[in-house]
DNA sequence: CCCGCTTGCCTAAAGCCTTTAGGTTGATCT
DNA sequence: AGATCAACCTAAAGGCTTTAGGCAAGCGGG
């Protein structure tokens, strides 16, 4: 018997590529054993349950999000940041659109809070900082980054802009212009 | 024995209460027939299958939608018209989990030009009127309501808001208003 | 009134998926 | 070399989806 060597890392990251090829529903401990050319129960060492698989694959493109938006966001500051920002949101999503719906899972509260979801609200606010917004101001504008970017995103890899014109790469830039612009300006209470 | 008098738009309206009631991922044949008093295999004689199911319970919530926004929108304009259109996505939401997560289901092309679809996208046009944007302007920043409206709304509904302050409703206002402040001063290319 | 048709609902069964329990064998450490 | 741990297995229970085929409730026509 040839061992095919799994460990729940492993296990986790076949997941996460069967995720992006084959749809995020379908990651199901069936169709992975299958792709590992493995027993199914031989799964259930390493990762709990179905859900606990989806979990797990969730934290790993939470991650993954969160390195590559750190690395986008060295060294700029302002529009620049925004935009690199967004883009990276943006381009993983496209990439991977398995784990950026599996990034969209709700995670019971403790396991949220242990995962990278918070890195991603602190960038936020990082780029926040190159505008003048303060307090609460703040706040509400990271929900409306928040809320653009994944709204975009997955309207976007959802198909929703598919059959008009103009591309939605092009709505997009004008987006980010218009938030740019927008925040610079931020109308106060 | 006494029949349950099912039609498919019944099957379908008790779908619609069971996503809301269970949460979108347990609407399924089996659970739904329980429901109903009814065995499993009754309902397909009104539903093609799980999938089919699954998407009239989606064309329904569209509908919905759209019938509640159309309504919402008569009378008002600019600042008025986007407050009310965008207050009837989230109470729906709020109101109907399952349901609005039904209406985020991906449809296949056909489907989703004969859905209550493209006629938010009317509606959303018809609330830049009030606004001075033309030509691809106007779709790019349908886009963006588009995106601040999914993306708050399922932000919000999976929970995102929960554990900071100040309030999401709060951030809903502020949102709008900053929506409102950047489309009339939309930034031009 | 009753015959027949449609249709609403049923039982039965095949086939898949998830999950648990328990066993066997390869790798590793002493 | 022996012991131990981890990786992988077989087997089986139970749930879900879907199809096939059958019975009967209620309606419309004769």
């Amino acid at each position: 018997m040839v061992r095919a060597g799994l460990t729940t890392e492993r296990v986790v990251r076949a997941g996460a590529e069967l995720a992006d090829e084959a749809g995020f529903d379908r990651l199901t401990p069936s169709e992975l054993a299958r792709r590992l050319g493995v027993q199914v129960a031989s799964l259930y060492s390493h990762v709990k349950n179905a859900h606990d698989l989806r979990t797990k694959v969730a934290l790993l493109a939470l991650d993954e999000l969160a390195d590559r938006a750190a690395a986008a966001l060295a060294g700029r500051a302002g529009r620049d940041a925004l935009v690199a920002f967004a883009d990276v949101y943006r381009d993983y999503a496209r990439e991977h659109p398995g784990r950026y719906a599996a990034a969209q899972l709700r995670l019971d509260p403790e396991t949220a809070a242990a995962s990278a979801g918070p890195r991603h609200a602190e960038m936020m606010r990082a780029i926040l900082r190159g505008y003048d917004l303060t307090g609460p101001d703040e706040t509400h504008a990271v929900r409306l980054l928040g809320s653009v970017f994944h709204g975009f995103v997955s309207l976007e890899t959802q198909g929703g802009f598919d059959h008009s014109s103009p591309a939605a790469a092009e709505s997009w830039v004008r987006i980010l212009a218009a938030l740019d612009s927008l925040l610079q300006d931020w109308p106060r209470s």
